[in-house]
DNA sequence: GGGCACTCGATTTTT
DNA sequence: TCGAGTGCCC
C-alpha cells in the first residue's frame, strides 16, 4: 500500500465533525483509516481516553492496536479502547452491575453452559419442550436475544410452533439472573437495556466515550445497533467502516440493512466510498464487480486498483473431489516449485468444513505443511473446560454450569442420581445446587453417603474460596490443582502418555495467561480479582494470540466465512458447484444473495492469481453424487476465465451456448 | 460409573 | 461415510 492516503482515505479520516458511513471495498484499506482517524482524533485534542474502536474479532482488534501503536506514543494512547463488542460490553457490566440488579462476581457462560442449562431446565418441568429440540430452542433464543426481543415479548408474541421457546427463554433468562450469569448475547443487550432504563448511566457513558469508531458495521445485529445509536447520541460522533458486499452473517442475526438504517437515523450522515484495491489485480477484481453485480445495492461500488491486469481466472473440472484434492496439492507443489514462493503463499478456500479433510490427507501425504483455520479453540479442550470452571465455581458458587463440570471431574462418586435429585431439589427451591447442597432438605432425599460427599466438596470449594482471598491467587490455584490430583486424572483419562503430559501443559500455559491478564492493564481499566479475570478470558481465545505464528510457511485451508479479511498471493476457491456453493439449503429457502456475497469474499481475497474448482460427481454421506458447476461461474465474465482442464472448451463456445444454461454447460463440461 | 455398540444426522459460527 | 451423542449392560 502506499505510504499517503488517498483522497477518499484522507476525507474519511478528516470528517469528525458529523457522522460518517464509509463504505470500504475489499482490500481498500479500512484498517487503515480507522487507525489513521484515531491518530487524527488524538491530534485534534480529543483525548485518547474519550475515544472507542469496537471490532467484532479478538484478531481484528488486536491488529488495530498494535497498528494504533505505531502511530501514537503510549501517553498518547492512554486510555484508548480498542476493543470487541463483546468486551466493551462486559467492561459496561461490570462497571454498572448495580443499576441491572447483578452481584460483582457475574459469570459468563458460553455456547456449552447455555446448552446444558437449557437441558436442565427442560428436564425439569418445562412440559412444552421437548429435549431433542434443544438446538433448535437455543437458536431461537440466541435469534431473539439478536434481535432486541425481551422474554416477556417473546412470549406475547408466540404463535403454537413458538410457544415452547419463548417459554424455555423466559425460564432460561430467569436461571442466568438467579446464578449471578450472562450469556455472550447479553453482553450487548443488558448494556442496551441498562441505558435504556437509566438515562443518568447513559449520558455517563457517552460522556466517556465521545467518539465511537465500528469496524465491519455490516455484521451488526439490531441490538449492536441499538447500543451504537445509544453511545453515538444525537450528536452522531461516529465513523463507522463496513461493506454491505462482505455481509455474510445475516445467518446469525447480522443485519447489513443497518448501513441504509444510519443514513434514516442520521439525516447529516456523510458517506464516502473506498474503491481502490490495494491487493488485488484488475482482473481479479473485475470479475468480482461482475460477479456482485448480480446482487441488488443500495450503494453502488466498484472496485479498481492500480496493480496491473493479471491471468486470466482458471477454472478447473475434475470427477470426482479425491481427484480434485489430489490435483490441486500437486499443483501448489509444483507451482511454488516453479516460482520459488512460499507455502504460505497459498490459501484452500471451501463453503463447508468438511471439504477440508480429503485435502488435508493429501497435504499430509505430499509432506506439505498445513493449517486449518477455525479448527478446535483452546476453550473447547476438556481440560481447559475443567479448570476454568472449578475457577468459576470459586469466585461464583452460584455457577450451576461449572457446578455440573466439576462436581465429578475428578471422580468424586456422584453419579446421575444423586445429581439427579439434587437439580430437582434445588429447582424446586429456586437456589443453586451449591447451596442446595447444604440444605437439610435435600439430605432426606438422598443417601447419607451421597449428602456427605456434596458437603465435603462444597466444603472444600468454600475453603479454597477463601484461600484465595487471603493468599496468593496463583499459589492457591496450583495447591487446588494438586489437591484434586489433576495431573493424574489426566493421565488415566487420555489415550497416551504424551497426550496426558500435553494436555497438562495446556492447564499450566491457561493459568501463566490468566496471571499475565491479572497483572496487566486493559482497555484502560487494571484488572485485579480473579472474577474479572475470568470473565476476560472467556472472551478471549488463547489460539488467537499463537495464529500469527502459527501462520508460518504454510498453506491456509479455512471456510469462506474465516477468511474475510486475509489475503493470500494465490487462492484456490474449491468446491465450485451447485448445492455446495450456493449452498443447498440457501437455494431452498431462496437465500442466494448471501452464497454470491461468500463467492465474492473468496474472490476479493485473492491478490495474484485465482483457481476455481469444481466436481462433476462428489461423495456426498457415502454416496457418489452428480454435480453440476456453481450458476456463479457462469456469471463471471468468460474472457477471463481459462477453463484448464478442458482445453477443447473455448470460452466462446460457451459464451454460443449461452451462459445461464447451467445444464448445458454442466454436460459439455463433464 | 465406565465402556462399548448403536443411531442419527450432516452450512456457515467473529463472541 | 463418519463422528458425536445416547443408551444399555456389566
Amino acid at each position: 500500500m502506499s505510504s499517503k492516503l488517498n483522497p477518499q482515505q484522507q476525507a474519511a479520516v478528516k470528517i469528525i465533525d458529523r457522522p460518517l458511513l464509509v463504505l470500504a471495498g475489499a482490500g481498500s484499506g479500512k484498517t487503515r483509516v480507522i487507525t489513521e482517524k484515531i491518530a487524527y482524533l488524538v491530534q485534534q485534542g480529543i483525548p485518547a481516553r474519550h475515544i472507542a474502536a469496537v471490532t467484532f474479532t479478538n484478531k481484528a482488534a488486536r491488529e488495530m492496536k498494535s497498528r494504533v501503536g505505531k502511530l501514537l506514543d503510549d501517553k498518547q494512547s492512554r486510555g484508548l479502547r480498542v476493543s470487541t463488542f463483546h468486551s466493551l460490553g462486559l467492561d459496561i457490566l461490570r462497571a454498572e452491575h448495580k443499576a441491572l440488579g447483578y452481584k460483582a462476581s457475574i459469570t459468563l457462560f458460553d455456547e456449552q453452559d447455555r446448552l446444558t442449562l437449557l437441558r436442565n431446565l427442560i428436564s425439569h418441568g418445562l412440559k412444552d419442550c421437548d429435549i431433542d429440540q434443544v438446538e433448535q430452542y437455543n437458536g431461537q433464543i440466541g435469534q431473539w436475544k439478536n434481535a432486541f426481543v425481551t422474554p416477556e415479548q417473546a412470549v406475547s408474541r408466540a404463535d403454537a410452533a413458538s410457544y415452547p421457546a419463548a417459554l424455555l427463554y423466559d425460564a432460561f433468562n430467569r436461571s442466568l439472573k438467579a446464578y449471578n450469569a450472562v450469556d455472550f448475547d447479553d453482553l450487548i443487550l443488558l448494556p442496551v437495556l441498562l441505558f435504556q432504563q437509566h438515562p443518568e448511566v447513559l449520558e455517563k457513558w457517552q460522556n466517556k466515550i465521545r467518539y465511537l469508531l465500528v469496524d465491519e458495521y455490516q455484521d451488526t445485529n439490531i441490538t449492536q445497533y441499538q447500543l451504537v445509536r445509544l453511545l453515538a447520541g444525537n450528536l452522531g460522533r461516529f465513523t463507522v467502516v463496513g461493506d454491505d458486499d462482505q455481509s455474510i452473517y445475516a445467518w446469525r442475526g447480522a443485519q447489513p440493512e443497518n448501513l441504509s438504517q444510519l443514513q434514516k437515523d442520521y439525516s447529516r450522515l456523510q458517506v464516502i466510498k473506498l474503491e481502490q484495491n490495494y491487493r488485488s489485480s484488475g482482473r481479479i477484481l473485475k470479475v468480482a464487480n461482475q460477479l456482485i453485480a448480480n446482487n441488488p445495492h443500495t450503494f453502488e461500488k466498484k472496485l479498481w486498483s492500480e496493480l496491473g491486469y493479471g491471468d486470466p481466472l482458471r477454472v478447473l473440472s475434475h470427477r470426482n473431489d479425491a481427484i480434485e484434492a489430489k490435483q490441486i496439492v500437486a499443483e501448489i507443489v509444483h507451482h511454488r516449485f516453479k516460482h520459488g514462493g512460499k507455502y504460505g503463499d497459498y490459501a484452500i478456500l471451501y463453503r463447508g468444513n468438511h471439504q477440508s479433510r480429503l485435502f488435508e490427507r493429501e497435504l499430509r501425504e505430499s509432506n506439505v505443511p498445513y493449517f486449518i483455520s477455525g479448527s478446535t479453540s483452546f476453550f473447547a479442550y476438556a481440560e481447559i473446560k475443567d479448570v476454568l470452571a472449578y475457577l468459576r465455581l470459586l469466585v461464583n458458587p452460584g455457577d450451576d454450569a461449572a457446578f455440573l463440570r466439576v462436581i465429578n471431574t475428578p471422580r468424586r462418586e456422584i453419579g446421575p442420581t444423586t445429581l439427579e435429585k439434587l437439580g430437582a431439589y434445588a429447582n424446586e427451591r429456586h437456589i443453586s445446587l451449591f447451596d442446595a447442597c447444604s440444605e437439610f432438605g435435600l439430605q432426606q432425599r438422598i443417601s447419607e453417603k451421597s449428602a456427605h460427599r456434596l458437603r465435603n466438596f462444597c466444603d472444600w470449594i468454600n475453603e479454597t474460596a477463601q484461600k484465595i482471598e487471603r493468599e496468593d491467587t496463583f499459589k492457591v490455584i496450583h495447591q487446588m490443582l494438586e489437591q484434586i490430583h489433576y495431573q493424574q486424572w489426566l493421565q488415566e483419562n487420555s489415550k497416551t502418555p504424551a497426550a496426558a503430559e500435553r494436555r497438562m501443559g495446556n492447564v499450566y500455559e491457561l493459568i501463566e495467561w490468566l496471571q499475565r491478564i491479572a497483572g496487566s492493564e486493559q482497555d484502560g481499566v487494571t484488572e485485579k480479582s480473579l472474577t474479572d479475570v475470568i470473565a476476560k478470558v472467556m472472551l478471549l481465545d488463547i489460539l488467537d494470540r499463537n495464529q500469527e505464528q502459527e501462520a508460518g510457511d504454510q498453506v491456509s485451508l479455512m471456510t469462506l466465512h474465516a477468511a474475510k479479511g486475509l489475503e493470500f498471493p494465490h487462492v484456490f476457491l474449491i468446491g465450485m458447484e451447485e448445492n455446495l456453493l450456493p449452498h443447498q439449503n440457501s437455494i431452498e429457502t431462496d437465500n442466494i444473495e448471501e452464497e454470491r456475497r461468500l463467492a465474492y469474499v473468496g474472490i476479493t481475497r485473492a491478490q495474484r492469481t485465482l483457481t476455481f474448482s469444481y466436481c462433476t460427481h462428489r461423495k456426498r454421506y457415502g454416496e457418489m453424487a452428480e454435480c453440476e458447476p456453481s450458476r456463479f461461474l457462469a456469471e463471471l465474465p468468460e474472457e477471463d476465465l481459462e477453463w484448464a482442464n478442458k482445453k477443447q472448451l473455448a470460452p466462446e463456445e460457451i459464451k454460443q451456448r449461452g451462459k445461464a444454461n447451467l445444464s448445458a454447460l454442466k454436460s459439455m463440461l463433464a
